[in-house]
DNA sequence: GATTCAAATTGTATTAAACACAATAACAAA
DNA sequence: TTTGTTATTGTGTTTAATACAATTTGAATC
């Protein structure tokens, strides 16, 4: 009668994104075990068990402001991963056992997914977990299937921005050129877009507020810097 | 040291959704439980605890099967539930100790969701369980937090849709008129579409073919009956 | 069998958005 | 002052969305 019972153990990893201006950046943390008697080092999204009577989304905000200090930070859940088999190499069953104090089974992880501007302080460093930006298209292999959750993360994004583009605005720092916002609608979509049009139609937004200041330092004619309205734009929005 | 172990069950519960014509409609199963002594009778979604060391897509499809006699449905996970709430009615906490034939705490559930032609054959009965097309927008108190998983299923449908309408034509029968898949795209987005406009648009479509039957016993011109070509649909994408 | 009804189907015009691409402006470095 | 590079502006073309009038037709009614 305890067939099916199995000891699933169940957690939330945070897939936090964010835009340097150029490539899409998500945040990880380091993670230090032993393996064979030799220490190794690798990184791991942040995340972690869920506690007793915890509800979902409130353990991904706890577990986020945890690792790396990020608070109020809008997290979407978006998957869940549960192969039997991402638990299975031995380096992260043997931290787990490590961390968690008692043996670990099957782990299925809710993944939530959050945009940031990269700018935002992160704990440089404490509890003894450091957070640091990674570009997504230059990551290497983390612990348990956390690329893989990258990936689906970024797909989310690509689903959701293409329905809603507004939300891309949490990736953007305050002040912006059209050029970065158009890198950004390049690297999410995967397309080129052509300036002068992708420009006009900015523009041409009233939440899209023009500045005074203007970019500095380039070798070429300095573009003007841009805020997105959110007031403006939610009125514009029915 | 076992503060954070919850015994957290893990189950699957699949939103299978249909389409007659006219509007939406979900197929569930009937339950029977003990309550105060007295026997009720109401309906909840198909699903189940998930077994020992299985994927949860295959809990998904094995559940569906099960309980409801459909095969090779695609289902797709949508989103997953665990509100410490979610069993804390009576009637779902006793039912659940007698079907599980144990105590069962906190159970959090992967919602799955398929599209089918309502067609298809269920099981009207096999292994004490009856499954019924109910309409979404008439539904009854379900068990547990069923109301919720169908009403973020219908949503997430909404989504996908807005994105990929060729999805609907999971929906629809092999042969129908252009009324009736106007008809699912207005309930589907909640919109009214002008009748001779989506005409026009979807007969222009190549893998919208016309077939030869027409409309019997409409007190009014009959319309031609099409059907979907998903050979010719997917040569037209890239 | 002629007439009527309601919805299917066809026609036509307007409007808005997407897209291609040439031309001009401006900043910093050489 | 000239050059290189990107920002910004201009203009025309193409495509899609929308509104709405007009015509067609199967079945029911007179």
């Amino acid at each position: 009668m305890e067939t099916e019972s199995a000891k699933i153990h169940l957690s939330v990893d945070c897939t936090v994104l964010g835009f340097d201006g150029e490539r899409l950046e998500v945040l990880l943390i380091r993670r230090t075990g032993v393996e064979g008697g030799e220490e190794f080092h690798d990184m791991k999204l942040p995340g972690s068990v869920i506690v007793d009577g915890e509800e979902l989304d409130d353990a991904a905000r706890r577990v986020l402001t945890e690792l790396t200090g990020l608070k109020n930070v809008p997290l979407t859940q978006f998957h869940a991963f549960g192969s039997p088999d991402r638990t299975k190499d031995p380096r992260d069953i043997h931290w787990l056992e490590a961390t968690q104090q008692m043996h670990v089974g099957r782990t299925v992880t809710i993944g939530y997914m959050a945009l940031v501007k990269i700018g935002r302080s992160i704990m440089g460093d404490m509890e003894g977990t450091e957070a640091l930006w990674v570009p997504v298209d230059k990551l290497p292999p983390l612990a348990f299937d956390h690329n893989q959750i990258i990936a689906e993360a970024v797909k989310m994004l690509r689903t959701l921005a293409s329905m809603d583009p507004s939300m891309l605005y949490a990736l953007m720092p305050r002040k912006f050129t059209v050029t970065q916002l158009r890198n950004l609608y390049e690297v999410v979509f995967g397309v080129r877009l052509d300036p002068a049009n992708f420009y006009k139609k900015m523009v041409q937004m009233p939440y899209i507020v023009p500045l005074e200041e203007r970019e500095k330092g380039v070798a070429h004619r300095a573009a003007r810097y841009y805020r997105f309205d959110k007031n403006t734009y939610n009125k514009t929005r029915i």
